[in-house]
Parts: structure tokens; C-alpha cells; sequence
DNA sequence: ATTATCTATAGATCTATAGATAATGC
DNA sequence: ATTATCTATAGATCTATAGATAATGC
């Protein structure tokens, strides 16, 4: 069973670090450098500082271990894109707000990201656990498109279609984001929303 | 030694599958399927109908067998989107060219683009192998966003910036393509090139 | 003669568990 | 009493190579 980490409602914009206990700091380390396969619990154990039996005491197995990770991440942008979401009034406020809440979290959470992005490798009934949380995402995004189609402020655009092509926008930062590039996640934020503003006027 | 494929100045808008060899067909599944780590070298074998040592004859290693994939990918994709360039007069036309010809690479040849994807998994020696291919085609695009930008058919953007979003945006249909979907190649590269010029026009 | 392929196997590493021991909470 | 941690090890799998044999080209 997970800890009750809910996020009540807090501030979506704030990233502080509250400290990974050791083991999952060590996998997140360990599989966001080598992937799912190409880490090994050893690799995690010795990270961490403790001996690979605990970490099946722990998490039962190395997946696991992984789902633990990827769980926290996808609750966690998902939460923040509701609150993000919820903070705006107008179509056009809504959409900035989550381009910056998703970037932010690619950003500012991109070991998380890049762990999360390759949950493809888990078994099929793990993979499964995440179709829901993210389908609930994308439908936050389709209801923003939607609504600004109607209100005019976005033109007539194809809300399923576009709202897959923001995502995959958002998302792909973590191709080449890095926390010593000359942008910091604040001004990757404000850039995404214009880039992503533009998709989406008339 | 890799073969002598090249494509000269071929429609960069035709992709017949000519069939590989066995092996490097084994390994394109098998290593799109699970992953560099995730898929061994006895599955290679059992894919191509070989026994593991002919895997090591031909390519000296699991890595060179990734590498020779990986280099089949990055040359197609440097060439099409070069002669997609060359393809056009203006600008827009050059943009739209170029999105279709990488849209389509994504889709089209979509197991060669989920290994390529991966690359990073590589040695650093064998990574550095597509620093400079990968650069030119992020070249070709900043070239026609300068292009654009001087010509006024483009808004005052920031170049570099969003080359990369544009490259981002594209490779990132690989995230959810299936030959199954409802939109095929041609489609979707429509789309993208909506969508690519959206972001760019004043 | 050279190239392509196989059988057999080495040696390392990997995930996972059994069983013992220490630490903690009541 | 329960929870957390360790030592020791099983058993499977993985990459890679040595050495033999078959196929091909000149």
C-alpha cells in the first residue's frame, strides 16, 4: 500500500524537494540514468546505502520499485494540472496555466519525467495503473480546447487531436532540458505558453 | 564497416520498405519492443533464425548491432529532411516540407524512430556518433526560421528556441503513433504542419 | 583462401529468497 | 510481537568467445 501522499490543494507553481526516503532516491537516480532495465537493484541498494534484501522487503519487487516512482510522478502532475486548470477563469488563462504547471513539472521534477516517460517498459498490468491518471490530464486539456472553441477565443481547431500535439510539445522538453542550461523552468514555462497560445488563436 | 546506403536525392516523400537483413530485422523489433537493456541478444537471434555468435560476427557486439540501427535511422532522416528543404522556395514551403518529411520518418518508419529515441542509453563514445547528424537537421530548421523571420513570413521568434520546440513537437507523434490509428501518415503530417506553421506565422 | 555459420561453454551479473539478527513499539 | 535490516546463496540469464565446420569465390 502507498502512503497517503495527497497534495491538498496546495500551491501548484511551488516545487520545493520534500526528501525522497533513501531507497526510492536511490531508484529514481539509478533507472531515470539507465532506464527500467538497464539499472539494476544493486545499483539501487548501493545508492541508497542499504543491501538489496531491503528492497524487497520494501517494494516486493524491482518493479515494483519503479511503479512507486511512477506513481508519485503521475499523481503529482495531476493534482498540479487540476489545480492549475482550476486557477484560471477564461479558456485562454486556463491553458497558460497548464502549459506552465506541465513544463514546470517536466522541469523541476525531470528525473521523475524521465522515469515516468518510460513506463511503456513495465508489464502490461502496471502499465495499465497509469492509462487513468493521464487520460484524466488529457481530458483537462480537451475541456479547455473545447471551451475556448466555443467562446471563440481559440479557433476552430480539432480538440482531440490538438490537445495530443500540446502534450507531446510539453512533454518533449525533457529531450534536452537540463538544470545548467542558460533557461531556467520559469522562462521554459512562459515560452511553452506562448508557443502553445499561438497553436491555438484564431 | 557499414554499407554504402545511400539515398541520392531520392523522393524524400517515398518510403517502400526495402526488407533488411535478418538480423538487423530481429533487432529492430526486438530492441523497439523492450528497449536496448530490456531486450537480449538471444532474442535478437531467435527473431533473425541465427544462432547469438553470427550476431557477433556481423556486428561485433549488441551495441554495434544498436549503433548500425540507430545509423540507418539518422541517415534516412538527415537526407529526407535536407532534400524536403531543397524542395522548397519559400520559407513556409520549406517549413512545411520539413515537418512532413519528419512526421512521416516517425511514423512510417516508426520502429526505426522508438530505437533511435534511445539513443542516449548508448556509450558516450557511441552517442557522440549522432551529436553532429542530429545538429544538422536542428540547423536546417533554424536556417528557414531565420528565412522566415527576415522574409516577414515568420513572426519575430526566437530561432534556436523554437527549433527545438518544433523538433520536439514532431518526434513526439512517435509517443503515440500506432499504423492502427485512425490517421495515417500523410494525415497526421498535415496536421503537424498546420499546426508547426500556426506557431510560427505572425 | 575467405567468408559465414554452428556447437559448446566461460564467466559475469542479475533478480529474488531463505533464514538469522537487530531495532522498535506496546 | 512487529518491523526493519543483514548474511548467504540459489537459480536463471546474459554477453561474449573459442574452436570447429560448412559454404562461397577465385
Amino acid at each position: 500500500m502507498t502512503t497517503s501522499t495527497t497534495h491538498p490543494s496546495q500551491d501548484w507553481r511551488e516545487f520545493d524537494q520534500e526528501p525522497l526516503p533513501p531507497i526510492l532516491q536511490g531508484a529514481l537516480e539509478a533507472f531515470s540514468e539507465h532506464g527500467f532495465h538497464g539499472a539494476s537493484v544493486r545499483d539501487v541498494a548501493n545508492r541508497a546505502g542499504v543491501t538489496v534484501p531491503l528492497l524487497y522487503y520494501h517494494y516486493g519487487s524491482k518493479e515494483g520499485l519503479y511503479v512507486a516512482l511512477v506513481d508519485l510522478s503521475t499523481r503529482e502532475t495531476a493534482w498540479r494540472t487540476a489545480a492549475a486548470d482550476a486557477d484560471g477563469s477564461t479558456p485562454t488563462e486556463r491553458l497558460a496555466n497548464v502549459t506552465e504547471a506541465i513544463v514546470r513539472h517536466v522541469t523541476q521534477r525531470h528525473l521523475f519525467a524521465a522515469v515516468a516517460g518510460e513506463a511503456r517498459h513495465l508489464s502490461p498490468a502496471n502499465r495499465d495503473r497509469f492509462v487513468e491518471p493521464r487520460r484524466e490530464i488529457e481530458q483537462i486539456v480537451e475541456r479547455i480546447l473545447a471551451d475556448g472553441v466555443t467562446s471563440g477565443e481559440f479557433t476552430d481547431l480539432d480538440v482531440d487531436r490538438t490537445a495530443r500535439a500540446l502534450l507531446g510539445l510539453w512533454r518533449s522538453v525533457m529531450g534536452w532540458y537540463s538544470p545548467a542550461g542558460p533557461d531556467g523552468p520559469a522562462e521554459i514555462a512562459a515560452q511553452y505558453v506562448e508557443l502553445s497560445l499561438r497553436m491555438v488563436r484564431p
